[in-house]
Order: C-alpha cells, then structure tokens, then sequence
DNA sequence: GATGAATGAGTTTTCATTCAT
DNA sequence: AATGAATGAAAACTCATTCAT
C-alpha cells in the first residue's frame, strides 16, 4: 500500500504531532523533516508546501473522525440511542487523537486570515450531521423541541472542551466517569429532577 | 483620554483586531501600527515586543471577563438562578466582545509551546468560579449529584463554541432564541421529558 | 563662561566616557542625554548630529594633548632634554586622560569608512611635532643619525600602547618606574651597554 | 578548495576586508555577502551571528600570528638574536596581513564593552611571548635590566603603530630601511652613542 | 528519488533625528 | 530654551522553497 517505503505517511505523523504542539507557524519544515527521519528536500518531493501538510491532514482528520463516528452509530437505532453513541465516540475519539483534535480545535477558531476555509467544513461536515440526528429525533418526539443547530454546537463544544481541558483522562475509569456525567447533562440536564408531584 | 492621545489604548484595540482575524504569528507589528494609525516605530515606544500587547490584551481580557460576570452574578441567590445568569452572561459577553474572546478561546489551544500559562488560567480562574458555584448547588440539593469540574467545564465549551460558530447572533433576537435553547438544554437536558407518571 | 549652565560641556564629558568605554556604534543618544542630565532633544541644540559631539572630542582631545605637550618643552634646550620632556607628559596625560587617548588611540585605527581623516591628524598635528624635534636633534648631533619619521611614530606607538595596556599605572610609583624603563629604552636601547673597550 | 567551494574561506576573506575598513558595527552582513559573493543566508548556513564571523577571524589571526613568529625564532640563539628576529618579523607579518592586523589593533583597545576578552589575550599569548625572551635576555645578561614587561609591551606599541601607520611600506627597500630604523632604536636607543673616551 | 546547500523575501527591533508643546 | 513622543530607515536574522548533484 505504501510504496515509497511509507515516507509519505511518516511525514504526515511527524508534522501532526508538531503542528499539534507548536502551532502552524512555529514549526519549521526542517523539523518536520528531522522527526520524519527525511531530507528537507524530500518532504518537498511529496507535498508542495507546508501550508499543503497542513492542510491535508486537517482534512484527513475531519473525515477520518467523521467516517469513524458515522460507522459507529450507523447501525442504531433511536436518536437518543444514536446521540449517547456519538457523545461516548467523540469523547473516546478525542482522547485517542489528542494531537489531531488540538489541531481541529485550533483551526476552528482560526488560524489564519481564512479561518472559515477549514471551520466552516467542520460545521457543514460534522456538525451537520449531528444537527440532522437532532432534527430527527424532534421530529419523533425523543427528544425536546428546540433549535437543532444550536444543541449540535453545543454538544460538540461540550465534549471537545472537556476532551482537551481535562488533564487526567488517560485511565479507562476516569474516561468513563467524564463521559457518564457529560451524559446525565446533555440528556437530562444539571437541573435535580424536581419533585414531582408529591413524591417526597 | 489619556495623555498621549490615546495611543496606548488605540494600538490595543488595533492589536486586538488583527490578532482575532489572523492570529498572533501572522500579524506584523507594521499591520497594527498601521491599523492603529501610528508610526512603527511607536508601537514599541508603547509595548517592548510584539508578544507583550499580546499577553497584555489577553490579561486584561481575561481579568475584564471575570470580573463582569462575578459582578453579575454577586447579589444573585441559589445556585440555578446564578448558573442561569452566568450562562446568560457569558453568551452575551462572547458575543459583545468577539475578537478578544476568539483571542482567549484560540490561546487557550495554546498558540506556542507554552500553551498552559494562560490556558491553565481560564481553567483555574475563570472554570474554578463555575465550578464553585456548582458545588455548592450540589450540596444544597439544587442541583443534580455529578462532577463538577466536568460540568462546569462543558458549560463553557458550550456556550463559547455557540458563541463563536453561530453565524447570526447580531440581532438581539437571534440571541436570545440561543440562549433559551441553551438554557434548557443545560439545565434540562435534551430528552423530551418521559411522560410521567403511569402512562406506559 | 558658561552661558547655559555648562549644558554643552556636561554633554561632551558624559559623551567621552562612555563613547570610550562603549566605542561610538555601541552609544547612543539617549544614554549621552540621561547622563549629561539633560533631554535628548537638548542634545540636539548643542550638536547637529551624534557624530559632531565625537568629532568634535576628538579635535578639542588632539589639540589639548598637543597645547599641553608642546607647552611642557617650550623652554627647554636641547633635543634629548625635550624629548624626555615629551616622553614623560605624554606618558602623563594618556594615563590622566585614558578615556580621551583611548578614543584617540580606537580612533586611529580607523573607526570608520574615512579612517584616514584623523588618523592623519594625529600623523601630521601631532607626530610631525616630535619628528621636528628629532630632526634637529640629529642636525645638532645630539641624536643618532636615523629616520626622524619612524622613530617619531615609534615614541608614539611605544608611550600610547604601554599607557593603555598597562594594567595598574594608578600609583605615582608605578608611574615613574614605568617612565624611567621607557626612557632607558628609548634613549639607550636594550641592549646591555657593550663592554667597552678592551674588557672582554 | 573543501567541500562547498570555499564559500566559507570567502565570506572570511570578505568580512575581514570590510571590518578591518569600516569596523565591526559599520559593516552590515549584506556587504560581506555581497563582496563573498554569497546570498546573505548562505551567510548564516556557515557562520550563526555576525559577532561570530568577527570572533573567529580575530583568534585564527591572533593564533596564526602568534605561530608564525615563534616558528621564526624557534631555532635561534641568544636573547638579542631572538628579538631582532621577532622586531623584524612582526613588522613583516604586519606589514602582510594589514587588514587583519588593523583589526586585531583596533581590538585591543576594546571594539566593545567587553574589551578585555580579546585584548587581554594578545597580552597574555602574544606580549607574554616577548616578555619571557627579554626575561632570559636579562637574566642571562644579553639586555640590560629593566621592567621586561614594559620593554615587551613598548616592542609591540613601537612596531604595530609604525608598520600600520607609516604609508609607503610597500616596497621591499622602503620595509628594510624601516626596519633598520627600528632595529638601531630598540637596541641602542635614539642617543648618539656619547664620544666615550676620547674618540672625538 | 533523495538530499541539503543556497537564497532572498519578510519580520522584528533599534535609534538618530525631528518637531510640537 | 528644553523636552521627549513620534517616526521610519536600516540592520540582523529566519525559513520556505529551489535545484544541482
């Protein structure tokens, strides 16, 4: 699959973990090239400029979680079914490609003077498609009448924040703990069930 | 207002503007000068380098944007209402002040390799406030039994990526939609309420 | 005498030692200014430009260090009687003016593109005086039949270098065995007076 | 005549050309560039700062300098022998290599605020030289005794100034005479030696 | 195909000099 | 007359990109 001897794909790593934790901007190509244990004149050999590394593993990125997410709930059913699948994976997502979502992150708010370029796939690609999950479960009654858009960016600010806020997420149980009250919030909120009725 | 004409103040806000739009590293001192309507040379009789008009609008955004919302929400009683005024608050203070609080949400991804000065800071000062008062309306049985750290934190991620990615918040309108949709669905989660009572 | 204060005087003393600790490149305006106690822009009113104020140390230096010497073997008869005369102020004056002779001295190595300008004062104001004297030393007899040329420059070269270089000339003592080593040498050369006559 | 094409012997060549011109803060990385006949970064491929470029030129000269002499006299006899032989060389070796000289001059009397670093080791590698040679002259009897370390000192101020100074020193006729001047100076002294006895 | 030496456009920063107060 | 805020020309240095080997 790799012909070449796999260069291409350890360029790519090496400007992912870089970019990840130095920005855009401070990363050298000469870096890139060192940890990718190639010429600088090679990584020029198989992408025309930095900006195209970039910009290839951002898009990469986007449809790798987007596919990723998709499968996983492709076969459920129910929207809150399908809307308590995506939470767990994107979270789980999240922590297993901590660079690559520190990177979608950064984009999104922009890195540079095009700052929709990239931040607007994300919401048409991935945003999207949790707001049609939404959209359908109103219309089925699972779930509360309000504005669709506006709770798909919410969910995914939700656990993207946590996913890269939270220092200690590396344990399976501290993971799950996040996940369970991100969970009891989104679905049913932070509010105590009140009373109801003369349950006391 | 000052002496000086105001110098000081109009290279902030001119600094302010280009950093949100393009980004720390691809602003030149020569473009905010510019901006701000003053030689290049004036800039640094004002600020000794390009990184401390930075780190100085992003103090004094930081400790601005506290203090508001604290101020708001001091004479409030019980944990929901103040909750209910911070999330308000917090839309409306994103949206009010756009370019600086991009400014706090991209560091916070952190723009250089010393990502966690400032980014430890929003958590530390401004989440820490969040999650207090969430405690303390776990305690008093106001609010549902869970990790607040976790919340408070996914309440920022949710209200600053709205804040930031909803395209039409200009109308006051618009705003306030968004916020009653974000308001139940923090405080009453998304599912539609399971018909109560006996009627499976 | 001094009309203003003595402004222009404070200038050029505080502009000498610190172009001589500092070279001229390395000083700037403002240090001169806050030293000499005054504004930048009062330097200004007193010298056209930064490169005035050195020219115009360098010219008062070279002439006060010739006025003086020259006025030192004024009365004195004989060539070998002035120039230990010469020897011994010269001496004298580096040391009691080392920050001036260093300038001096940096100076005539060249300092910039037109090294010649100076270096050739101190050639022609200064160095032709001792040739002067030489020269009718030798006419007269009382001098070694010699280049007057060299040995003008080489008096020069031998005082300046060891007034500079010498380490600790602060003592009177120090000062006069270095005198009386320089004068030796000069005078009678090293070499250990051969056993005249038929000793061997 | 290495690897590369000589580019780093050239951009030496150059910059000592110029500094020993202009100095070391008068002349700009561009010009060396230019006169090597490089790109200005191919400047920094071979050298990190400019300081660098100055800072190696200056001890390689001092180093070769210091070798070329003691080869010169290494297989001589006698104190007075031994200083006639360094007298004559230096003021070759000066006399050769006079953009190099120029620039070791100019930095003994400190191109900078730290003067000393380099200054102090001609002292040390190069007067200690002829200090220890006098020593032993004096010792052994050869040289009359006197302050070796001033002698020293006096030896080099009398032949670096006269050989930078002095403007027609090209022909070989002209160095000789010079030289002989010197030679008669420092070993017998500008007296006439007295009619002892009565020669008369 | 792989390489790294060569390059110059572009950026930050300094500082002599001006000029309004 | 004295001042120092304002300015931009100039200089060191970086780094994406090219290209000869």
């Amino acid at each position: 699959m790799t012909r070449d001897g796999g260069k291409r794909e350890r360029i790519l790593a090496a400007a992912l973990e870089i970019f990840a934790t130095q920005g855009f901007s401070n990363t050298t190509v000469q870096e890139i090239a060192e940890r990718a244990g190639v010429g600088k004149g090679t990584f020029y050999t198989y992408f025309p400029t930095k900006e195209d590394v970039f910009t290839d593993l951002l898009n990469d990125g986007l449809i790798h979680m987007g596919q990723h997410i998709e499968n996983k709930i492709q076969t459920l059913k129910g929207s809150v079914v399908k809307l308590r699948a995506i939470l767990r994976e994107q979270l789980r997502y999240f922590h297993d490609h901590q660079p690559l979502c520190r990177l979608i992150a950064r984009e999104a708010w922009g890195h540079n003077d095009q700052p929709s370029a990239l931040a607007q796939r994300i919401r048409t690609s991935y945003i999207k498609m949790l707001q049609e999950v939404i959209d359908k479960g109103i219309k089925e009654g699972e779930l509360r009448t309000l504005d669709s858009e506006t709770a798909a960016t919410a969910l995914y600010g939700m656990v993207s924040l946590v996913a890269l806020y939270t220092k200690d997420l590396s344990s399976d149980e501290a993971l799950r703990n996040v996940e369970m009250t991100l969970q009891e919030l989104f679905f049913s909120g932070i509010t105590q069930r009140q009373p109801i009725m003369g349950e006391a």
